[in-house]
RNA sequence: GGCAGGGUAGCUCAAUGGUGGAGCAGAGUCUUCAUAAGGCUAAGGUUGUGGGUUCGAACCCCACCCCUGCUACCA
């Protein structure tokens, strides 16, 4: 069987799960389950990303140890699968000690190939704060906080990665493979900022202020910056160095929001490169949900969590409203009265209504049809997800669906009977059960209900798939 | 500032040189098998602005206005 492989990046544990990452993670699975479906052998990897400063922080803070407060939230993100029904197989924590063992041999084999290097490292310190900063954090060169405290300048002896050794390289990985980051235009934005110049990035921090990561190997004064040792899980998961997995499904793709554009396409690739190892088969770059036009954030009170959607719509009623979102480059908006909207008129009037309708004249008619699944992928759904087109593969179905109502309608199946009526139910009852297999993918469980249903020995009237939200 | 993408019906978008389309919302109408669901019909656009090329421009060219992203060490 032809080898898939899928991942997520692995969400940083210092918040709850978002909603923009139950989008990501359940395309992710469509695509997982399309493939299967296709015949291939899937590993659909996600995880969590454990280390650096943000999360120590927030464990002093909570005044519990880092490795219990990545305990937590890794349970939380953990349980994702089950509340979004996913088919996860790999699920990798970065404090995983597999993983940290690969991180080591990976960054070994970096420094063999004389990309790794010591050199003095300059911050920027606020006094004022008593925090480093970062360029970008800083206004006219001075804190925002603090503007009348001058900036100390602050060194520290950090490990360094070669980045600047793999323009050629990466620029070369682009033109040779156009569809190596889609949409093309984030391949584009990519491609410019290499071509732009590369600097090598640090890699390392000092323990004595940060001890919360996995230790360099062979300096027990430095742990790896965290980024360094997260981008490792793609191929720690696959039990790199030592696996037949790995050779097996490496290279594979990633699915990524587009604040991580650079750090999958450009960093991961390169660092993979200084390993000798391929890179990755494509990256998907996917928007941002916004909500109402605003960013979504806990100030704000905004946030719409995926926790709250399954409350509301169900889990496949969640996932059908994020996939026919629209196209997953773009950044989108949502409401909750677009949602209900949505979930109204696809979900309930037309999805279940459309089951109920049929699915009662058939129970009237008590006749015995002995209708059948066949497993079969619709072309056009196909070439939808080939193209990451979630919503036009919904859209497609929703047409057969929109189709099947009209049908309906001109045959007024209500006054027919005998067998006029009866070619009418099982015309009717297979293709709703084609519908239901096309659907398997995207709301697996709606599927099932809709295909037991139809090819019961006696069909009865059903509960509402999803009952309509006033 | 530079680079990239975009501005089309009230809303979300489709249509890349040949009579501007769909879904949703709103209007009218038919129907009752169904979750007060469904079908049909009509209406709705000077395609951001100004110029140009062309027999013909939403589409190509020039200028301008507006929006979004990127312009590296935040995980």
């Amino acid at each position: 069987m032809k080898p898939y492989y899928i991942t997520t990046t692995l969400p940083y544990v210092n918040a709850e799960p978002h909603i923009g990452f139950a989008w990501e993670i359940i395309t992710a699975d469509v695509l997982a389950r399309f493939h299967k479906v296709m015949g291939c052998e899937v590993i659909f990897n996600t995880g969590t990303d454990e280390h650096g400063q943000k999360i120590y922080n927030k464990a002093v803070e909570a005044g519990i140890s880092p490795q219990e407060y990545v305990d937590g939230y890794a349970a939380k993100f953990r349980e994702l699968s089950t509340l979004l029904n996913l088919s996860v197989t790999h699920f990798i924590r970065t404090t995983d000690p597999h993983h940290v063992e690969a991180a080591q041999a990976f960054w070994k084999r970096c420094a063999d190939h004389g990309d790794i290097y010591k050199k003095i490292y300059k911050t920027k310190y606020c006094v004022g704060c008593e925090l480093e900063k970062t360029d970008s954090e800083l206004v006219d060169n001075h804190c925002p906080l603090h503007p009348q405290i001058e900036l100390e300048i602050r060194e520290e002896e950090n490990y360094f990665f070669k980045f600047s050794a793999y323009q050629q390289a990466l620029l070369d990985l682009y033109k040779n493979q156009p569809d190596f980051v889609v949409p093309k235009e984030k391949l584009a934005e990519i491609t410019s900022f290499v071509a732009g110049g590369l600097q090598d990035f640090s890699i390392s921090r000092l323990k004595e202020k940060m001890p919360w990561g996995i230790e360099v190997p062979g300096d027990p004064n430095h742990v790896m910056y965290v980024w360094f040792d997260a981008l490792i899980n793609y191929i720690s998961t696959l039990g790199w160095p030592d696996s037949d997995t790995f050779t097996q499904f490496w290279p594979g793709v990633q699915i990524a929001g587009k604040d991580n554009l650079r750090q999958q396409s450009a960093m991961w690739q390169a660092m993979l490169l200084s390993a000798q190892l391929p890179p990755a088969r494509q990256i998907l770059i996917n928007g941002f949900i916004s909500v109402n036009g605003e960013k979504m954030s806990k100030s704000f009170g905004n946030v719409i969590s995926p926790v709250d959607m399954v409350k509301r719509y169900g889990i496949d009623g969640t996932r059908y409203l994020l996939l026919s979102l629209g196209p997953v480059s773009g950044d989108m908006d949502v409401t909750w009265e677009k949602f209900d909207h949505y979930y109204n008129g696809y979900l309930a009037n037309s999805l279940g209504n459309t089951v109920s309708r049929i699915a009662n004249l058939c129970a009237r008619a008590e006749m015995s049809l002995s209708l059948t699944r066949k497993e079969s992928v619709d072309p056009a759904i196909s070439e939808a997800l080939e193209t990451y087109r979630f919503d036009l593969a919904l859209e497609s179905i929703w047409n057969r669906i929109k189709n099947l109502e009209k049908v309906i309608d001109e045959k007024q199946p209500w006054k027919l009977s005998g067998s006029s009526l009866e070619l009418f139910l099982r015309q009717s009852g297979e293709e709703i059960i084609f519908i239901a297999t096309q659907l398997q993918m995207f709301m697996p469980d709606t599927a099932e209900q809709i295909i037991a249903l139809f090819t019961a020995e006696k069909i009865t009237p059903p509960k509402p798939l999803f009952p309509r939200l006033s």
